[in-house]
DNA sequence: CACCATGTTCCTTG
DNA sequence: CCAAGGAACATGGT
C-alpha cells in the first residue's frame, strides 16, 4: 500500500469516518505493531479516547484523539503491506488483523500481513523527516542542500526520508523517469538544472498518483471488498487506469513509452530499480 | 527450493 | 559525529 500518495489517498478517505469516533476498546493481536508500548499499556491508553483528526506526514498517518480531556496522538505506519479501513463489527477479521479498534457498530482494522507496520505514540520520528515534497518547504535550494554532500546513487538518496519526506520505491524510479535521469548518477553530481528538474518530477509524479489514487473508487467501509491497493492493479470496474500509471517501475523488458528501448532493472542498495537506458543515460562528460 | 515484494531500524565498518 | 552497506524483521506470490 504505502508511498505518500497511498497514504494521502487513505488519509482523505478515513479523516472523516473517524472523526468524533469512540474507541470503546483495542485489540492488539500482534505485539511488534505497538512496540516500545506492550499491547495492555497501548490499549488502556486508548480505551475510551476519541477520534479528533487524522493527517499525513511522509509516510505517516497521525492520529490526534482526545483521551479524558487531553489531547494524545498517535503515529501509524503501514510498512509494506499494512491497510486500515472500517468493517461492520459483526464481520469476520482478516487473517493478519494486528490490532483493532472497536467503535460500537464498526471495527477499524489495521490489517498487515507481513506486520512491519507500527502504531506508536512516540512521534518522535516526524521531526526527523525532510520537507513535505508537494508543500512550499520542498525548494530546490532545501533539495540541493540535501544532495550535495553524498556520494549515494541519486535513487538511493531519494529513499532518504530525512531528503524529502514520502518517497519510496515505486515512486523514485517514476521520478528519475519523468526526469531523465540516471538512477545511477550520483547525488552530489547533479547539476543545477537537473536539481531543479527532479525536484519538479517528484512533485508531478507524487501529485498525479494522488490524483488517480482518488479516482479509484476505493472501498474500505466493511461493504465486503477491501481494495484499495493501487499500485498493483484498479478497483474492479476500471481496467484501464493501470495502464498509465506507472512508466517504468516493474516494466524490465517492456519497451519504453517514450522511445521503445527496453526498460532495464538493476538492484541498488538491495532494492529494485527500473529505467529507461536511453531517456535517461548517464551525463555525457563535458570536457 | 529459488527469488521477489510498496519500508524502516539497527549494527558494523570506514 | 557522519556516511554507507547489509542484515533483520515476517509472510506470501510466482
Amino acid at each position: 500500500m504505502p508511498e505518500l500518495p497511498e497514504v494521502e489517498v487513505l488519509t482523505r478517505h478515513l479523516a472523516p469516518l473517524l472523526r468524533g469516533r469512540k474507541i470503546d476498546s483495542v485489540n492488539v493481536r500482534r505485539a511488534r505493531i505497538v512496540l516500545p508500548d506492550s499491547p495492555e499499556k497501548f490499549s488502556r491508553r486508548l480505551s475510551g479516547a476519541r477520534f479528533v483528526e487524522l493527517s499525513r506526514r511522509g509516510k505517516y498517518l497521525v492520529f490526534d484523539l482526545t483521551a479524558s480531556g487531553r489531547k494524545i496522538q498517535l503515529l501509524g505506519h503501514l510498512g509494506m503491506t499494512g491497510r486500515m479501513y472500517l468493517q461492520r463489527a459483526k464481520d469476520a477479521l482478516p487473517k493478519h488483523a494486528a490490532v483493532v479498534f472497536h467503535l460500537g457498530a464498526h471495527n477499524f482494522v489495521f490489517e498487515d500481513t507481513r506486520y512491519f507496520g507500527r502504531l506508536t505514540f512516540d512521534t518522535s520520528a516526524l521531526s526527523r523527516l525532510g520537507p513535505e515534497p508537494l508543500s512550499d518547504q520542498f525548494t530546490t535550494e532545501a533539495f540541493s542542500d540535501a544532495l550535495k554532500r553524498s556520494t549515494q546513487p541519486i535513487k538511493v538518496k531519494l529513499l532518504d526520508q530525512s531528503v524529502v519526506a514520502g518517497v519510496g520505491n515505486i515512486y523514485a524510479s517514476e521520478a528519475l523517469f519523468r526526469a531523465h535521469i540516471s538512477p545511477r548518477a550520483a547525488a552530489h553530481s547533479l547539476k543545477p538544472p537537473q536539481i531543479a528538474r527532479l525536484r519538479q518530477a517528484i512533485r508531478e509524479t507524487l501529485q498525479d498518483a494522488v490524483r488517480h489514487g482518488s479516482t479509484v473508487p476505493l472501498n474500505y467501509s466493511g461493504a465486503g471488498e477491501r481494495d484499495g491497493l493501487f499500485y498493483f492493479g484498479s478497483a474492479p470496474g476500471t481496467p484501464d487506469f493501470y495502464e498509465e500509471r506507472l512508466h517504468v517501475y516493474d516494466r524490465a523488458g517492456k519497451p519504453c513509452i517514450n522511445c521503445s528501448a527496453r526498460i532495464k532493472r538493476i538492484v541498488q542498495a538491495a532494492r529494485s530499480t527500473f529505467y529507461c537506458p536511453e531517456c535517461q543515460a548517464p551525463q555525457r562528460k563535458i570536457q
